[in-house]
DNA sequence: AAGTATCT
DNA sequence: GTTG
């Protein structure tokens, strides 16, 4: 339960291979923002249901080769959009190239991501604890991008059971994950509502991997 | 009690 | 083995 305060956040390492890029992609957010609306005009966010039959919190879609989806089927990858029947939306250019950027700062370097999943969480929406294990590559990273409302990222250890770290999250933050934290557990308490960030009355997560 | 699947 |  140690909130970090802004001025420690520049660049804090969660554990081996994990580190928090604060602010990172705040340069970047207006053009990742126009991009998000770009992907969602061509696949629109959805709300997917968890393993146990109940709806997620959180509002998805995807670009890139791949794309996260849940079904009767289970987590899976997908080439193309259920929902439309088409290929996911290209890559935006800023998404790769700020994810490979991140990346190769963390220590990750030819980062080539093949998925971009985008969460979008209003006021009350969270996520909970869980591992990203749906990718059958786990030698390369997740990077994860915070935009607009902040958020409590929950950071664990590679056991369900381990402590966690409550990781505050703000717009332009950056949080890369591998090596031997790929598997870690994480999620994100819900999102407390607050005055829009920058125009943003909601959070956008993207998270980039690589699939394959 | 609940819509998964699965890995070295 | 997991979640509410």
């Amino acid at each position: 339960m140690d909130d970090l305060f802004p001025e420690t956040r520049e660049r804090l390492v969660l554990a081996p291979g994990a580190v928090l890029l604060g602010g990172f992609a705040k340069a970047e957010a207006p053009a990742l923002l126009r991009a998000v609306e770009s992907v969602a005009e061509q696949a629109p966010f959805r709300q997917y249901r968890t393993g146990g039959g109940r709806l997620m919190a959180a509002a998805m879609t995807s670009c890139g080769s791949y794309g996260w989806i849940s079904d009767g089927h289970g987590y899976r990858y997908v080439r193309t959009d259920p929902l439309t029947g088409r290929l996911w939306p290209v890559m935006p250019a800023v998404f790769s190239i700020l994810a490979e950027r991140a990346a190769r700062v963390a220590g990750y370097a030819g980062f080539v991501p093949q998925c971009g999943l985008i969460n979008r969480y209003e006021a009350g929406a969270g996520m909970g604890l869980h591992q990203d294990r749906d990718e059958r590559n786990m030698k390369a990273p997740v990077v994860s991008v915070s935009l607009g409302l902040s958020a409590i990222f929950q950071w664990g250890g590679a056991r369900r059971q381990d402590a966690r770290r409550n990781v505050p999250l703000h717009h332009g933050d950056v949080v890369v994950w591998g090596g031997s934290s790929r598997r870690n557990f994480h999620g994100i308490l819900p999102v407390r509502s607050a005055p829009a960030v920058e125009g943003l009355g909601c959070r956008y997560n993207l998270t980039f991997r690589v699939v394959d």
